[in-house]
DNA sequence: CAAAGCATGTAAGCAGTTACATGATTGT
DNA sequence: ACAATCATGTAACTGCTTACATGCTTTG
C-alpha cells in the first residue's frame, strides 16, 4: 500500500482535495500511479477511517462541494515510521525485452523494424519526460536539501529512458552485422 | 497478457512441462514473473484451449505424471504476430524514491541511514544478478544473433541496478554537505 | 526423520486499470 | 454546440501474489 504513503507525503506538505491529488498523480513523473479515482478516493476514505487525516468540507457556489484533507499528528507519525523503514528494491519490467528475446524466427528487416519502432517510442518518452520536468512539475521545495532530492529523482527518470535509448541504439547497430 | 507470449516463446524453443516453466520463471533475470502456479498452469490451460499448444501426458514410475507442452503451428503464428507488433514502454517503479521524496522531516543521520540501507540492498541485488548470469541461466543460443540479444538483455538488467547504485552513491555524497 | 524435489492444481486476496455515473460551469 | 473543468464516487476487470492441498521419492 505505497500509494497511501505517497498521499500522506503530499498531505504532509499541505492540504489537498482528492481531485487535486488525482491530477498530481496523473501528471507526475516519479509518482507512477495513473491517478485513477478508485485508488485515490478509496485510500483517502481509508486514511480518514484510521484517523491519519481530517476532512473539511467546503461548500462552493458554482462548483460541487470539495473535501479538503489535512494530515493529523497520527498521520505524520505513520508517515515518519514508514520513511525510516527498509526501502524496497526498484522494479523494472520490460515486456519489449521479452519480445526481443524470442525474435529468432524474424528476418533481419522485421527485427530492425521492431527495434526502430521501440527506438521511436523511447525517444518520444524522453522528450515527454523533459517537458514534464521543465514545466516545473509541482514540488514542495522547502529546503535546498529537499530540492536536491526532488531534482535527483526527476533526473533519474529521464536518465532511465535515455539509458534504454542508448542500449537500443547500440544493440541495433551491432545487429546490423547479421543482416 | 504478456506471460502468455513469454511461455509461447519458451515453447517455440522446445517443449516444456508446467513445472519446468515455473522453475525457469522463478530463477530468470529478465522474465520478471514470480513463477507462481496460478499464472503458469492457468495460462497453459488457456493456451491449450485456444489450440496454441498440444499436451502429451507422460506417465512415470516414481513420480507423478507430467504434461509436456508442445507449441502448435497455430501457436507459432500467434507468437510471430505478437513479435512484430508495437512494443510496450518499459515500466519503472521505485517505491524507495517516493520514500526519499518525503524525507524533509528526517534529520541528517536518519536520512543517511535510509540511503545507506538502500545502497546495501542494491549492492546485494547487483551481486545476485551477476551470479544468476554467470550461472549461465538457460538460454536457447540457436544463433550468434540470438546470443547477442540474450546477452544484451541480461547485461541491461545488471546495468539497471548498477546505475541505481551509482545514483544513490552520488546523491548520498552530495547530501553530506547538508549534514 | 525432516526437508527438498517432482508434479499437478485451487483459493483468496491485493493493487491497479478503464470505464461509467452525475451535474453544474466555463471555454472554444 | 461540444468539450473540458470542477468534484465526487462506483463497477467490473486484469494481473499478479502468497498460501493451501495432495502424495510419492530422494537427499541430508
Amino acid at each position: 500500500m505505497a500509494i497511501k504513503y505517497a498521499i500522506l507525503g503530499f498531505l504532509s506538505w499541505k492540504p489537498f482535495t482528492g481531485y487535486e491529488l488525482k491530477k498530481i498523480f496523473a501528471d507526475a513523473l516519479s509518482f507512477h500511479w495513473s491517478g485513477n479515482n478508485n485508488q485515490i478516493y478509496g485510500t483517502l476514505v481509508d486514511l480518514h477511517r484510521t484517523e491519519a487525516v481530517s476532512i473539511e468540507v467546503q461548500q462552493q457556489e458554482k462548483y460541487p462541494a470539495r473535501k479538503l484533507y489535512t494530515i493529523t499528528d497520527q498521520g505524520r507519525r505513520e508517515l515518519r515510521a514508514w520513511l525510516i523503514s527498509e526501502p524496497e528494491l526498484p522494479i523494472l519490467r520490460s515486456i519489449a525485452h521479452i519480445q526481443f528475446a524470442w525474435t529468432e524466427g524474424l528476418d533481419g528487416t522485421e527485427l530492425d523494424n521492431l527495434f526502430a519502432s521501440y527506438e521511436r517510442m523511447i525517444e518520444a518518452q524522453v522528450l515527454m519526460c523533459r517537458e514534464t520536468m521543465e514545466r516545473g512539475n509541482l514540488e514542495p521545495n522547502r529546503s535546498a536539501r529537499e530540492h536536491l532530492i526532488w531534482r535527483s529523482i526527476n533526473e533519474y527518470h529521464i536518465a532511465f529512458y535515455e539509458n534504454e535509448l542508448s542500449w537500443t541504439k547500440t544493440l541495433r547497430t551491432r545487429l546490423k552485422e547479421f543482416a
